[in-house]
DNA sequence: TATTGTTATACTCTATAACTATA
DNA sequence: TATAGTTATAGAGTATAACAATA
């Protein structure tokens, strides 16, 4: 909060672009991309969060449940690099909603089953468009190979290679 | 963890594997795995950031502030996406630090320039290499023509396309 | 004893708005 | 009035550990 020495008068300001410039010289920082990237799409959902009644995060569940039907939720946390702690509350706001019921197998009282509800499969069918036409949006500066190359690669770095 | 295999009556439990599967085949979904890349990269850094003096978002201010010496903070908060509250926090607590300098210039005394100290210097040098050791492993599953590419396509997402 | 999930707590991040000061 | 940055406060997200119930 202090001031302190006032040095050096006349520097031309340091512009967006020059430091951009720099840092993309940095060697090798896909990282730093990825992060930006994360924050430009993070940013643009949550515009979309605000106005809708479902997050993405929530968005994504409710799918990888209708897909899987039965799914437990530890396994889906596990996946989608998600805390068990976390899960339970998200799971439970959903079950609150209506959107997803809980069924305890009877042969392993321990474990629960998830599956969509009507509302649930409602909301997908409502909110799923929506999201896909942002995350287009967010990508529209790719055309459709590039995208593709794009998400092969980052399937293979998020460990997702299935194939 | 690891124990899903047990086949109970009727229906068989989903494995993450199918999960993983299913939500593949969701259309489109580069906003998913970028998610879940960052997700990794994250991990893989905090666990960095306990053992070291430092954070990597502060090593990139670090980095940015030397390669632009007299950058202002203000933006700097812009090209990465960090809110000015948030950098004023980070700022300052590397002034507190003695890793860079804060310099008022005589001819607009309401910015603030900044610039690296010799111990800011010293963290980078240290540091730097550290970090790009952690991303070459995050990265590992890629040959150099693949990072490449994901350099380039995630560059042009995040909208930094210099070139 | 290991698995599956929950609760409680604390900590980091970030957002927002109101504020100071300079121009 | 606009720009540059700060402070204050509150909210979301996540981590950790301790806990309960089932196997």
């Amino acid at each position: 909060m202090t001031q302190q020495n006032r040095i050096e008068d006349g520097n031309e300001p340091v512009t967006k672009e020059q430091i951009i410039e720099s840092l993309s010289n940095i060697e090798k920082s896909a990282g730093l991309y990825i992060r930006i990237a994360e924050l430009k799409i993070f940013k643009k959902l949550h515009q979309l969060t605000k106005e809708s009644e479902i997050t993405e995060a929530e968005l994504t569940i409710l799918r990888a449940i209708g897909l899987n039907p039965g799914l437990r939720q530890g396994v889906l946390a596990d996946v989608l690099h998600i805390k068990w702690p976390s899960m339970t509350k998200l799971i439970s706001s959903l079950e609150l909603r209506r959107l997803i019921k809980r069924v305890v197998p009877t042969h392993n009282r321990r474990s629960i089953e998830l599956f969509l509800t009507d509302d649930g499969e409602a909301m997908v069918e409502k909110y799923g468009p929506i999201y896909k036409k942002a995350e287009q949006d967010i990508f529209s500066m790719l055309n459709d190979d590039e995208y593709q190359q794009l998400e092969t690669l980052l399937r293979k770095v998020s460990g997702w290679v299935n194939d």
